[in-house]
RNA sequence: CGGGAUGUAGCUCAGCUUGGUUAGAGCGCUCGCCUUGGGCGCGAGAGGUUCGCAGGUUCGAAUCCUGUCAUCCCGACCA
């Protein structure tokens, strides 16, 4: 059959175009490779087994890197008194719109209603005021996998939903300067996990201050460029001060016998990655997913000929050695059509497949496909002895990794813009262009106007580059250089 | 929360304007045959407690009216 016929067949009917309407193409992506459903509440999903195994690779890269970094993890309840909530006063007004209260228990009205937590500063925070004696105590370094709840106005699966999974670090420390470290620790462990994981390139940063969280004094998060132009916060790391500290009473006896308050941070990263892992790398036939991220990095399709139990034998067998080299492997025995396999598994974003039909056994080989590749692109198929299948599944497996990194960067990068006059910067926001940087004063007033006249907001920002000495944006003095981009 | 749209089989949808016998199609699913190197090989079959839910109009409602819930798009909001 000619190529020509292979590129008018409709790869995968179940899902539309990426290019003609993202939003479409990404509900499409997440229900048929079934990552999520719908649930029966308003705003909510399930998170499926293949959804959940995404989630569990990238909990397992992240917790990994806190243990390494001195972090254990803990749990803390669900729900918070409201009389606690409101002692921060910022914070509860940062949050106010977005919480759920449980106002009745049993059949009985409470006396005090209960926050779902939208976050945990005040349960942890209270905690730690219980347990923090001595600056021998510090610091007190703890994580928690949990599921919070936010309620907004408008929802899509991973990126935004009443519930949703996360992690989020609380850290106390005796000085500023230790709680600062901390944050751009985990800021860069974020960073690492996002671009070296998941391949998804990142503009790592300060937020602006109305973009910073409610009670904290500095806020840095890493910043991911969708396809349509928007941006997409991933992760956030923020510097609490001893604002929680004061509210929440967290304090010890110093070294030198002065009470001092704590210096606190909290960092977290929730399953909205995964959007982004979704919204990145995908195509027109579905996911395509990072081999360090993929819950199954191969699968076996044997090409099964009548009366030949031989193929299935050798399939077997190629499974065990595969597992046995450490490999997340799956073997494809359902009674479908290989042509039925391959679309189903490239839907769903396996890096690798390897096709074993009779004519592979008997030349002693097996034919590998990458799902990075186009069909027909060079280097896309490739036809392995079997001796040496795992091997190259290894190496094949890196250089996917490394591809699908190196193309999201590209468009990252052709896509980071530097205009330089007010009119054209304007213009770039107003069209979603991407990330569009400049040389920024730093003013409230500037961004306001920004935003209401191109719905852009700032990013991250740094520090200047020199050089650079006015706002694009508005034509103060330059205090910094700043990402805008409409978000997620 | 404002503006717009949609809810009929597991999925995608037709039927609704001009109410009226047993509510349809394709895909999927099940069973058999075929035997499988890129998706629609052949045949048979099941599946809607009756059209999101609740009221109303009517002799009669999937079809008209009201309300409600949910989803999608645009906007506002969004640690």
């Amino acid at each position: 059959m000619s190529d020509d016929k292979i590129e008018k067949t409709p790869l995968v009917k179940e899902i539309p175009p990426k290019a003609r309407d993202l939003s479409e193409w990404y509900q499409a992506v997440c229900y048929k490779a079934e990552l999520v459903s719908l649930a029966p509440v308003r705003g909510c999903v399930v998170l499926r087994p293949y959804g959940f195994g995404l989630w569990e690779r990238l909990q397992s890269e992240l917790d990994r890197r806190f243990k390494e970094t001195g972090h254990e993890n803990a749990y803390f309840p669900l729900l918070i008194p409201e009389s606690l909530l409101v002692r921060e006063a910022e914070h509860v007004e940062g949050f106010a719109p977005e919480v759920a209260w449980v106002t009745e228990g049993g059949n009985e009205k409470l006396t005090e209603r209960l926050a779902i937590r939208p976050t945990s500063e005040v349960v942890i925070g209270v905690m730690y005021a219980e347990w923090l004696q001595s600056y021998r105590d510090l610091p007190i370094l703890i994580n928690q996998w949990v599921n919070v709840m936010r309620w907004e106005k408008r929802t899509r699966p991973f990126l935004r939903t009443l519930e949703f999974l996360w992690q989020e670090g609380h850290t106390a420390h005796a000085t500023e300067r230790e709680a600062a470290e901390e944050v751009q620790r985990m800021l860069d462990i974020y960073r690492s996990v996002a671009q070296d994981i998941v391949g998804v390139p990142v503009y790592a940063g300060e937020k602006s201050e109305s973009e910073r969280f409610p009670g904290a004094n500095h806020t840095f998060s890493i910043e991911a460029l969708m396809p349509d132009g928007r941006a997409l916060q991933a992760a956030t790391s923020h510097e609490l001060g001893q604002n929680f500290a004061k509210a929440y009473d967290i304090k010890f006896a110093a070294e030198d016998q002065t009470v001092q308050y704590a210096w606190t941070t909290s960092w977290g990263m929730s399953w909205r990655m995964l959007g982004a892992l979704i919204m990145v790398h995908g195509d027109d036939r579905g996911l395509r997913i990072p081999p360090k991220m993929a819950p199954v990095e191969a699968v076996i399709v044997p090409i099964v000929r009548a009366g030949s139990d031989e193929v299935v034998a050798a399939a077997r067998a190629l499974l065990a050695t595969l597992k046995g080299a450490g490999l997340r492997v799956k073997l494809d025995e359902r009674d479908l059509r290989p042509g039925n396999k391959f679309s189903d598994w490239e839907m769903r974003g396996v890096p690798l497949r390897v096709e074993l039909g009779a004519k592979d056994i008997e030349a002693g080989v097996a034919t590998l496909v990458r799902r990075d590749k186009e069909k027909g692109e060079e280097g896309g198929k490739l036809v392995v002895p079997l001796a040496e299948v795992a091997a190259r599944i290894a190496a094949l497996l890196e250089d996917i990794q490394a591809n699908l990194y190196r193309e999201a960067r590209a468009f990252l990068e052709s896509h980071t813009l530097r205009p330089s006059d007010r009119s054209e910067f304007f213009e770039r926001c107003r069209e979603r262009a991407g990330m569009i940087d400049i040389p920024w004063c730093g003013l409230e007033s500037c961004e306001a106007i920004v935003k209401a006249e191109t719905s852009a907001t700032t990013r991250v920002t740094r520090p200047l580059e020199g050089g650079e000495s006015t706002c694009v944006a508005c034509g103060e003095p330059a205090a910094m250089r700043a990402f805008f981009a409409q978000s997620y």
